[in-house]
Order: C-alpha cells, then sequence, then structure tokens
DNA sequence: CAGTCTTTTGAGAGCTACTCTCATTTCATG
DNA sequence: CATGAAATGAGAGTAGCTCTCAAAAGACTG
C-alpha cells in the first residue's frame, strides 16, 4: 500500500522480455528517474533537489519528469503495492476471518517491502515526518488504497463498497496505519515495524479500553 | 475541526473593541481575503482564481495575501474549530463514557458550524472532492486536529498522548470523519449530517461485524 | 529493406504559486 | 509630537508545472 515502504519497482525490466522495446526503455526511465531523485534527496534534502536536477542525473530532459510524474513527491511515494496486496488479500481463504487476513497480508506486505530496500523505505517514511508536500501527498494516494481496501471489503463480505460504513472503516484503517508509519519514522525506526502494525491492529479491533 | 464545515470567524472585530487598532485590522483583513476568495471561487472555480485577484478584490497587495496564508489552499480550509472542540470535550463531565462525550461535541460542531454559514461549508467540503490540493492540504491540517485529539484522550484517560495506541486511536477517528465528509459532499450534501457522523461513530465502536 | 505511421522525447515559452528584500506607510507609546 | 515598531506594497526572482511543436525513435506493412 502506498503509506508502505516499497522497492523501485516489482520488477526488472528484463524480466520481462515479452514487451516491446518501448515498453522497456519506459520502465527503464521511470526507474532512473526514481532513482535519481532518491540519490539526490538524500545528498541535498529533497526541496533543495530541483526537477532540473533530476532530469539531468537521469538523462532525461525536464518535460519528459513530468511526463512520467504529475508532481514532484509522486516520484517520491509512488509504488506498485496496491495491486499486490489487492491479490494477496484474495487469496486467502475465504472462511478467514477478515482482520486475521488483513493483519497476514500487512505483514508479508511489510516483509516484502522492507527486503526490497530497506533504505529506500526509510528515506521515504522520513520525507513523510520532514517534508509536508510529500505527507500530504502521501495521504492523498492514501484514498485510492482507501477505495481498493473498499473494494476488497466489499469483496469478502459482500456488503456495498460505496456504503458509509465500508468506506469509513477502509479510512479509519488506513488512517491508523499511516500514522503507525509516521511513528515508526518519527523514532527513528528503531524496533519491529511489525510489532507496532501488531498493537496498531489491536487498537483497531479493541478500541483503546483494555 | 479542521474537516468539519466552519465560518470564516466565529467573532467579528467589533466584538473585540479591546483590542487595538492594529489587531482589528488585521482580523478585518483577514476576514476580506478569505471572502474575496470564496466568492470567486464560487463564480470561476479554484484553479481559475489567482492570487492575483484575490488580492484585488480584497483590496489588498498579493503580498499582503501570502503574509496572512502561507498556500492558497490555507485560505480555504483554515478554521478555528479545533480549540472549540477542546474547550467542549474539557467542559464534558469527567464520568461521562468517552465515545459519549466524543459523540456529543461532534454534533455540537456540527450544529456550529453549519449555523454559522452553510454555504461556505458546503463549497468547502465541495472544493475537497472537486480539487486534489485541497483536500490534501485538508488531510494535513487534520493531523493537526488528531494531535489535539491526541492531548484531549489523555486527558480524559490518563494514558500518554505520544503512545502509539492513542495517536492510531485519534488518526483513525479523523480519517473516518474526514471520509464521512467526503461522503457527505459526493452525494450532494443531502441528509442530515449528523446521521452520518452517528453511523460513522457506529462503524468505530462495533466495526463492521453487526 | 524501405517507407510510413505512431509514440516518445526535447526544447522552449509561459503561467502562477510562493519567497525575499527594501522602502513607505501606519499604528503605538512616552 | 517625536520616536520606535509593525504592517504594507512594489518588485525581482525561483521553481513547479503546462502546453505546443518539431525532431527522433520504435513499430508495422508491402
Amino acid at each position: 500500500m502506498s503509506t508502505m515502504t516499497a522497492a523501485p519497482s516489482p520488477f526488472s525490466p528484463a524480466d520481462r522480455p515479452q514487451l516491446g522495446l518501448r515498453e522497456r526503455k519506459k520502465i527503464k526511465t521511470r526507474e532512473a528517474i526514481r532513482t535519481a531523485t532518491y540519490a539526490l534527496v538524500k545528498e541535498q534534502g529533497y526541496d533543495a533537489t530541483t526537477i532540473e536536477q533530476i532530469a539531468e542525473r537521469a538523462e532525461v530532459s525536464p518535460s519528459t519528469v513530468f511526463r512520467y510524474f504529475p508532481t514532484k513527491e509522486d516520484i517520491v511515494i509512488t509504488d506498485e503495492f496496491d495491486p499486490i496486496i489487492m491479490d494477496e488479500l484474495r487469496a486467502r481463504p475465504a472462511d478467514e476471518p477478515w482482520l486475521v487476513s488483513l493483519r497476514y497480508v500487512m505483514h508479508r506486505a511489510i516483509q516484502y517491502g522492507l527486503k526490497e530496500d530497506e533504505e529506500v523505505s526509510r528515506l521515504r517514511s522520513h520525507l513523510m515526518v520532514q517534508v509536508p508536500a510529500v505527507r500530504s501527498r502521501t495521504m492523498e494516494s492514501m484514498s485510492v488504497t482507501g477505495t481498493m481496501l473498499c473494494q476488497a471489503i466489499s469483496e469478502r463480505t459482500g456488503r456495498d463498497p460505496e456504503s458509509l460504513e465500508v468506506r469509513v472503516y477502509a479510512m479509519s484503517l488506513v488512517g491508523a496505519l499511516m500514522e503507525t508509519t509516521l511513528y515508526w519514522a518519527e523514532h527513528g525506526h528503531e524496533g519491529d515495524f511489525k510489532d507496532l502494525v501488531n498493537r496498531t491492529m489491536d487498537v483497531l479491533e479493541h478500541g483503546l479500553s483494555d
């Protein structure tokens, strides 16, 4: 999911020879822009990094950067995890309790995301804390994740994905996970993120009461 | 709270003669900018409205607009409800169940906000749906509301306001209310917003199960 | 392989949100 | 009324982002 840590891309272009040269080049360009951005941001900080610099290092024109990413923040936050989470959720046995499935899939996503490139994960959540624009944009992208979750919940429970109840439920979940990520980053990424997620899920299940 | 509807200002400058001329002028300028913005946005839409136009109609210079509001979105979304909600929460009897207090205060806030200027309320939530930048900025400001809620929860329950549990709880609540506002706006503001909030609180209390 | 068609790219102009500086005006104070 | 502090306006400058158009590069057909 968008709030979660993630690697630039789950697949390298070489893995998809079935794609035409055009498509493969596009994927490479996309990765080049993101890699350049991460490097520059790490060197000089987010605000000091301009699109022009990113374009230069990625060896494309500034126009091309905007063609691939609508905003500067998107270069940092975009990931490809939403569909993966969806698939994982669908793959869970239908009789498994919803919250159990959710917890399991979250753990999988964390495992997957962190393994891919832990440093990028941390830089990203760090930026969420430091740069308001990135945080805003992340939250914005979370609403996409929320919509996706609504769909998943609907498939599992038969409820209307457009109903207020489902939407509220999904959004409160997404908000909670966002806060968990922030909390983790604010505390220097210490401790196991998985444990934090567990505690978060506990709060959502039982409230603050116990 | 920030996601909630609200009037430009709860008090008119005339009500505070104890303030110096300087302070009163500042309040007036602030209101003039906001009023001008609402009018222009209503006439031409958000994106088509430039800071220059706003400045012209408010009869100030563009520099002054930025001196009062850090970003264009802030002109639209800033409100003064967070402290009011805090006070209301503190005023509730200490032995009242937390969720009851919360529900009560939410209703009060809605009542208050809608009465002040219903049209502005609706325009604002409409912009949340239509303009991504406004939605992002609203979400951003919600984290402020979330922090405030953490404080309130802490005062009521004695828990650490910085703990993961409290923060997650507050943020899921805020996210849920945000989604409720969006839902209301997407459905043409039909029906009683109070009822929607009640349903939202039900979901938060009991989950989707029942 | 040549030629055509389509997609992608680069170059550059242009808009606007936003920042910073400095001179001027406006209010507060003794 | 004079002196000091704060708010304003004017203007220059930065950078994100959009749009247009012509050149370059991959895809397809005879």
